[in-house]
DNA sequence: ACTATTTCGTCAACCACGTTGACCATCTTA
DNA sequence: TAAGATGGTCAACGTGGTTGACGAAATAGT
């Protein structure tokens, strides 16, 4: 990778150029287990909804997209097989979202991979490194960075 | 947004936090300076087009976009006023893609900032460290996974 | 109990950014 | 000179976002 000669620039493409390695890996991977049509920004969705499913709206907040965005990504996982509406009976206006027994596959194989690339990273690294990179991070990321609102991070 | 139980799934969200939570100081900063409509693709483009300028073609195979995609990328930032196009003299075929003097000045000003956002990080964290995380990033990331190689930018 | 407000899901239009495929003009090379 | 490679562009489309509008259903207030 082509360091830029100004130091600053080097530490952002790193990140995420460490990012990406790590998420190609694991959808090369996926690919291979059975999932070839799980994307990047899929892996956030299902990791959001949890066991006890949620709706369209919770699902925007939680993600820090509208409502609209996450029925759409929705629709797409639904459409996959991955996700599944049910009405709620408590509330004939929600439409509870929840995985499928693929969702759960999808989302319990990505855990396992990335388990096994972190293993991959400290091997390398050594595990001390691996831990004062995370620790390092969880200093300077403010805690609601976790939002998807900025449009352009994941390619197309 | 929670943060995930399984331990692999912090790594990755940590890189990606800490590549956003940069990315977004910067273009926070850059709104200040009169860059309000600058999104974080484009530094990456105006990064690779050089002083040289280059052609579309060619910026698509730096960025490892197709030519068609990096074309559309300029058409945005010839609107903005950050590029320009100029025939290639040389081949009719060709158009050659120029910064502008706000494009160079979006880039300078881009790396202006993202020294002070690192420098605050040295400082939070110890120069050490943030050297560390360089170098262990640079360690593992494939060599291919930016092709921003664009020598003689700065100091050059 | 009835109105007023909020909430949920959806439709429609749009934008940014990517993809293929096709095509013409132009340069290169055999 | 004929054949091939390259550069730019058009078209159609996919994905992941945005607002605004709107009906249906739940909730709050008087």
């Amino acid at each position: 990778m082509a360091t830029p000669d100004r130091p600053g620039f080097a530490l952002p493409l790193l990140l995420l150029a460490g990012f990406r390695t790590l998420v190609d890996d694991l959808h090369a991977e996926l690919a291979r287990q059975g999932h070839p049509e799980l994307r990047p920004a899929h892996g956030f969705v299902l990791q959001a909804i949890g066991p006890a499913g949620t709706t369209a709206s919770d699902l925007g907040q939680r993600l820090g997209v509208s409502k609209q965005a996450a029925g759409k990504t929705v629709d797409r996982l639904v459409a996959l097989g991955y996700l599944e509406r049910v009405d709620d009976p408590a509330d004939a206006r929600r439409k509870l979202v929840r995985m499928t027994a693929k969702g759960r596959d999808g989302l319990h194989r990505s855990a396992v991979v990335f388990d096994e690339l972190r293993d991959r990273w400290a091997a390398t690294l050594g595990a001390d490194r691996v831990d004062a990179i995370e620790d390092d991070l969880r200093r300077m990321v403010p805690a609601d960075v976790f939002r998807l609102d900025v449009p352009g991070w994941f390619g197309g």
